[in-house]
RNA sequence: GUGAGUGUAGCUCAGUUGGCAGAGCACUGGGUUGUGGCCUCAGUGGUCGCGGGUUCAAGUCCCGUCACUCACCCCA
């Protein structure tokens, strides 16, 4: 075995393209119940593209791109994400002068150089959708509820809802900057990790799993008391937006994203199946990011499904040759064969699937083979049914046979088709 | 970037104290001149990840290296 996939990418195989179209078309069709429209984007845009809109400082774009010059010299990334394409096909094409609100969805492959375990690899497979040019919380709720109703579509069970709101740039800053001060207080207590995060992205803290960091942010100053009267009425009335669709859901403090733009409502659904990486589904308002991006200050929200993690929740759904050829044809001997190869072509025409060995094989043999495809019929014509013009038809499930005519045998097989 | 574990047939895996490279499944053929599944017999298929070392002899022991897996970090 000479070549090798390249590290972290990884090839779909036939016996799995049956689940993950299950799961993409599924996607679209309950997405468009609610509205959405599909747009399709590029896999590589200007590198400036996502350093603006993720932020310069996260891992995603300061260690997980895979950034490259053209041969023009213009550095060019293929994308860790999907929102900033979206939003930048969004404000260049002026889609907020067509409708003021516009509901899209894309799917596609996402890039991170990142090192691969379960349920992470260098390219992965993002459903995303975004509701632009709404301030919520009615866009924020039907959003989640969508997705709760497509993983349960799809037979997802045992998934833990995670909310949380990150307020908004007035009420954010405050809160970061008390919990910096607290957190210096604890500087020795941290951990190597923590004492890193405490500037780069201080709420990780939280979530750290060593102890005395643990014990050390056990008083700390909380999100929610510092959440502006606008911020705690727009996370207040979601709460109760999804009590009356009847959504679980756990109120996470803690819960951060990885991406800067995130304001006010964030997200996550997690499942106990999958391993460390466990969120299927993250996502969050990005109220200013628009704006940032060259566009109109409009407020949006949008969220990011791992499609490899679904399908792998989603276990087996071999949608694709499932059901085996309606007619094997077994042709023995060279002319029979070459008639056969005819017929079968002509039957394909005709609207039947079928199936005929490229290789000369004995009766048998062709037998089995139609047995493993699991054929519902078998043509079988040799010699003798050559020179009587009659070929013989197994139904290979009543195992029940007869002749047929073979001077129309073609439209004879495609009207017993019924 | 860091740590641990695993690399033997297409797949799943055995391989003892260092002594001829194995099984099941899959594939091909026979048992049945031209009739599938079950059964039975046989056959095809191997750079034992790669490179070096120790040894009369290495899949097995030692060193290096690469890959994969899981975890950390972070994220979907």
């Amino acid at each position: 075995m000479q070549y090798k996939a390249v590290r972290g990418f990884k090839d779909i195989l036939p016996h799995q393209v049956g689940t993950w179209n299950r799961a993409e078309s599924e996607a679209k069709r309950i997405f468009g119940l609610f509205g959405f429209q599909e747009i399709r984007v590029p896999v590589i845009e200007k590198a400036e593209l996502f350093a603006r809109g993720i932020g310069q400082d996260t891992d995603i774009v300061s260690k997980e791109m895979y950034t490259f010059q053209d041969r023009k010299g213009t550095y060019v990334a293929m994308r860790p994400e999907a929102t900033a394409s979206v939003l930048r096909a969004y404000i260049e094409h002026k889609l907020y002068e067509v409708y003021p609100v516009q509901k899209l969805f894309t799917i596609g492959p996402m890039f991170r150089y990142e090192r691969p375990q379960k349920g992470r690899s260098r390219q992965f497979h993002q459903i995303n959708a975004e509701i632009i040019g709404d301030p919520g919380p009615k866009s924020d709720s039907e959003l989640i509820f969508m997705v709760m109703w497509f993983f349960s579509c799809l037979g997802l069970r045992d998934l833990i809802l995670n909310i949380n709101s990150l307020g908004c740039p007035r009420c954010r800053g405050p809160f970061r900057a008390e919990l910096k001060d607290y957190l210096k207080g604890y500087f020795a207590h941290l951990c190597p990790d923590c004492q890193r995060r405490m500037e780069t992205n201080p709420l990780r803290v939280f979530d750290c799993k060593v102890e005395t960091c643990h014990e050390a942010v056990k008083d700390a100053p909380s999100m929610p008391d510092f959440l502006c009267d606008n911020c705690t009425d727009h996370f207040e009335t979601l709460t109760l937006y999804l009590k009356g669709l009847d959504i679980d859901f756990v109120v996470n403090p803690h819960l951060m994203r990885g991406l800067d733009y995130y304001t006010r409502t964030t997200f996550e659904v997690q499942t106990q199946e999958l391993g460390a990486q466990n969120a299927i589904v993250g996502g969050g308002r990005y109220d200013g990011l628009i704006k940032e991006l060259g566009g109109p200050d409009n407020p949006a929200i949008g969220f990011a499904i791992g499609t490899e993690r679904i399908v792998e929740l989603s276990g087996e759904h071999p949608t694709q040759g499932e059901k085996g050829p309606d007619i094997f044809l077994a042709p023995l001997g060279k002319e029979a064969e070459d008639k056969s190869f005819i017929w079968l072509q002509e039957l394909r025409k005709g609207g039947l699937s079928c199936e005929m060995e490229y290789r000369s094989l004995g009766l048998k043999a062709q037998m089995r083979r139609a047995d493993r495809l699991k054929a519902r019929k078998v043509l079988i014509v040799g010699e003798d049914e050559l020179t009587k013009g009659k070929g013989i038809l197994r139904d290979m499930v009543s195992k029940e046979q007869r002749e047929l005519p073979l001077d129309h045998v073609v439209d004879e097989l495609i009207r017993l088709r019924e």
